[in-house]
DNA sequence: GCGGGATGCATAATCGATTTAGCAGTACGA
DNA sequence: TCGTACTGCTAAATCGATTATGCATCCCGC
């Protein structure tokens, strides 16, 4: 079922079938005729070929998603999300790559859905952090998602400042002033795999709103591998050396070793020690009690990326807020409840 | 830049250029012409436009893979992974679409990514089902993943019944012949959230190699929720009633449950019990000690349908063995060794 | 009765490839 | 010398849309 054999049905010429289906035409149809080409697509199910418009009108309703992984966490898998969802609602479709980090990957995907004639081009990293990617013209419109690129300004990212700022808030509401820092250590400045310009967001925004609540750090414990043996680790030494009655985890995994560390110094949670945490992994919710973290919000962010793709939105970046979701591992402090025995 | 540029530079015509760079000229043309173009090519970095190709050839190098959940669990993220390595291979591209099992947003997945001409469709479901699928010209080349439909036969499915014996051997081969089930009933017939093919399958190859190495299930508890709470209530359930000193069960989030229940009553994996599970899940990985299971070959089965697709294989339901994934959760019987106090 | 403008539609070019049919030129055998 | 068979390439149609231009026709005012 092609225009032509709309046009035919209709009687009218495939010039005239084009502007009356695409509303073009204003006035100069008459709308008898235009009710005869309309009903002559419904009753043939004409569908425009796509390969054809996209050749003469360079549009392809089509946006390609690079990214280095789709698949090793759920992170990307919520960006990849939102992102179709976006692009369900404006009639667009996704084209993924996966480049698992490989340069020649990447730039072998940047040609491939070149060839395409993609609209758009959203660069995506499953940790924030800055990517290395092939030139290409600067015709085509590229957004990054969850990365930076010296050459790209136009990148959505995480507002991890307010994120910081967040999860010390949820402690420090609780009445909580002394708290255990786990995964990063401000004096050493170790903490995470990478020097991350979001991660100094991050801990800009936990030391500010330390600061504005008057709360200090009793204890901190780097590490550069955020996994739940870390955060074990670290909890306990913690644990051991004092009373402290609240743990910021940098992550769920780190917490989770936590959780493990606290359970075995014979503590409860939220009732002996609060618990915080970034990012709403999986675990979080598994976890007993539910963790309360900070959400990186991927789905949102994915959103966004093909809607200011399709929208032609200004190349500036975009901070999208990290929300709290609370699950119940934080308690108001009462003073005296622990040890008593 | 176009082959019409490539042509103008060679000196040829873009027929000749055509001819020349898809190597269907035999021996047609002068190797001093065809050196002459594949040089401009070259210098030119010229690309064909796969929306003029497409249009002209009906072949867009491009596969569509059209699945009820793309994030909701790695499983689904894995069969994606393995469809996007094969095409990446064999230089094809995937649209992918999330319907979230939406009957509608099916249809309209389907017309969307019929209109850009794909040149096939993998209908994937995250669990292995029968799915209702809207009606589409025959022309179109669709593939099963992990899903099966009357009008369809071609499919990719486990191996389930060969899956159900394989765990069974992990078991039996280690001496066991007195095992706990959990996740089913035989008697009731309760398992499992619903109805499902491969499921028969499974508990079938279970049946078959119990009997084939004269095992017996010395305990049954089934429930339609497989998840941790109900592992864990099953697992407990059984150890009080008997000396259970192997467990099966049917996935890794019971699994998980029952590691909880068998912590609790004081016991240690493998030494006092062996547990074996199915899936692969995340979780199988994480637990200590590493849980032995069998995994679910979706990265294997997602690879599938995109090289079948590709080579036109015939429409065939096609099984991808299961294979057994070993970690540490089994070990040999030894009499005696459990309480002995 | 005629120029001018609006109306309603068609013609044809175009996007960038593929592919069939066929045109020159040469070689060769009879 | 002529017919035939290759060889090496080009012209032009084609895929299915969009869109600039143009051609009738009619209406209107003068």
């Amino acid at each position: 079922m092609t225009l032509a054999d709309v046009a035919r049905m209709a009687g009218v010429s495939s010039a005239s079938a084009s502007l009356i289906l695409n509303r073009r035409a204003g006035t100069r149809i008459s709308s008898e005729t235009q009710e005869r080409v309309r009903t002559a697509a419904r009753e043939l199910g004409y569908r425009p070929n796509i390969a054809a418009q996209s050749l003469r009108t360079d549009k392809s309703h089509t946006v390609a998603f690079v990214s280095d992984f789709v698949s090793t966490t759920r992170f990307a898998a919520r960006m990849i999300r939102g992102a179709m969802k976006a692009a369900d609602e404006l009639g667009q479709v996704l084209i993924v790559v996966e480049t698992e980090g490989d340069v020649e990957r990447e730039a072998r995907a940047m040609h491939t859905v070149l060839d395409r004639q993609v609209d758009g081009i959203i660069l995506a990293a499953e940790r924030a952090r800055a990517v290395d990617i092939p030139d290409f013209p600067d015709s085509v419109n590229v957004i990054m998602l969850n990365a930076m690129n010296d050459a790209h300004p136009h990148a959505i990212l995480p507002d991890e400042l307010q994120g910081g700022r967040t999860a010390v808030r949820e402690l420090t509401a609780a009445g909580h002033r002394d708290i255990g820092l786990v995964g990063y250590d401000f004096e050493s400045g170790i903490g995470g795999s990478s020097p991350s310009v979001t991660l100094e967001r991050r801990m800009h925004g936990i030391r500010e709103q330390m600061a504005a609540d008057r709360a200090r750090f009793i204890a901190q414990g780097g590490s550069r591998r955020w996994e739940p043996e870390e955060g074990y680790r670290i909890a306990r030494a913690q644990l051991r050396a004092g009373p402290v009655r609240a743990f910021l985890c940098l992550n769920d995994r780190l917490a989770f070793g936590a959780y493990q560390a606290i359970a075995e110094a014979g503590l409860t949670i939220p009732d002996d020690i609060s618990v915080v945490s970034f990012d709403d992994d999986d675990i979080s919710s598994y976890l007993r009690p539910g963790l309360t973290t900070v959400a990186l919000p991927h789905e949102a962010m994915g959103r966004l990326a093909v809607e200011r793709l399709y929208r032609g939105s200004p190349a500036e970046e975009v901070l999208v807020a990290m929300p709290s979701i609370r699950r119940g591992s934080v308690a108001p402090l009462s003073v005296g409840a622990r040890r008593t025995g």
